[in-house]
DNA sequence: CGTGTCACCTGACAGC
DNA sequence: TGCTGTCAGGTGACAC
């Protein structure tokens, strides 16, 4: 469950579920998601607290509790899910909140990956946060050309490198660049240096584009095991490139084909992205 | 400072 | 059936 689009699901169904619900106790199982705090201070700190809000900043999930809030990243595998408190606990949930009334919300994460911080709600983009080193959302009004521009300055890697740093821009993952490389006519190995103006612009746009789109959709589901916490999107279906290794390119019928790229699994349309224009 | 590599974990799947 | 290697939607630490 990890780009933008599939923690803004989580987001909008966790908001139904979870809000005013007051922490009465906490189980921790394994204690290196918790990364700022021991996992005795994790637990005086939340329990007896109400959760206030359920936010998302990039790929973050923000459960705020008035003036601390609960950075949670999901990583590769990290889910929620909530259920009655007396359900056995299963083999990968490794944080249990119990609330006052009954049910628990569940962190499941069979790689174990992902990570929660507790941080002051005023310090969220300070230093003392994981969001202090993090590019704007590709919708955010101030995301502009100028703004990318200045932020690949020096940078002479793959242009499929600079979407997947989210210190440039945040939200992004494997998935979404794939098709936003894609959409932009772009190949992955092109170098930031040869970014012409309008690949910029390109980018930019159809990343906003597929980001609404997605969420729209609830996200997409590929490999997902079991359905966790409002995480069966419909974007799959939507999918010029990602995944779809000998499948026909939707625009022009060239067999998509997969290679790696800065060690990723990369899918593109060899016709409609070529390597130099 | 930028870049490449590896580490963090577990499970699914392909090939022998 | 096992075993082995590879891969997986992410990031952070580290060496150069």
């Amino acid at each position: 469950v990890p780009e933008l689009p599939e923690v803004e699901t989580v987001r909008k169904t966790l908001q139904d579920l979870i809000l005013q619900k007051t922490v009465r106790d906490i189980d921790v199982f394994y204690d290196r998601i918790i990364r700022r705090n021991t996992p005795q201070e994790f637990k005086s700190i939340l329990e007896g607290r109400t959760i206030t809000d359920i936010g998302r900043y990039g790929k973050y999930l923000l459960i705020h509790f008035d003036d601390i809030t609960l950075v949670s990243h999901l990583r590769m595998e990290g889910k929620f899910y909530y259920k009655e408190a007396d359900n056995p606990k299963e083999k990968h949930e490794h944080i249990i909140f119990y609330f006052t009334n009954g049910m628990t919300l569940r962190y499941h994460d069979t790689r174990k990956f992902g990570t929660m911080d507790i941080v002051q709600t005023n310090d969220l983009y300070s230093e003392k946060s994981p969001l202090s080193n993090l590019g704007l959302e590709p919708f955010d009004k101030r995301a502009t050309v100028t703004y990318f521009q200045q932020k690949i300055r020096n940078k002479r890697i793959p242009v499929k490198g600079i979407l997947l740093d989210q210190t440039i821009l945040t939200g992004l993952g494997n998935i979404y660049v794939d098709e936003v490389l894609f959409l932009s006519h772009l190949h992955p190995e092109t170098k930031a240096t040869e970014l012409t103006k309008l690949d910029i612009k390109n980018i930019l746009l159809n990343s906003t584009k597929v980001l609404n789109k997605a969420i729209k959709l609830g996200g997409t589901t590929i490999r997902s095991y079991t359905s966790s916490l409002g995480v069966t999107g419909r974007f799959q279906n939507e999918l010029y490139v990602h995944m779809r290794k000998g499948e026909k390119c939707k625009v022009c019928n060239t067999e998509i084909v997969k290679s790696k790229v800065v060690g990723r699994g990369t899918y593109i349309c060899p016709k409609c992205q070529k390597p130099t224009r």
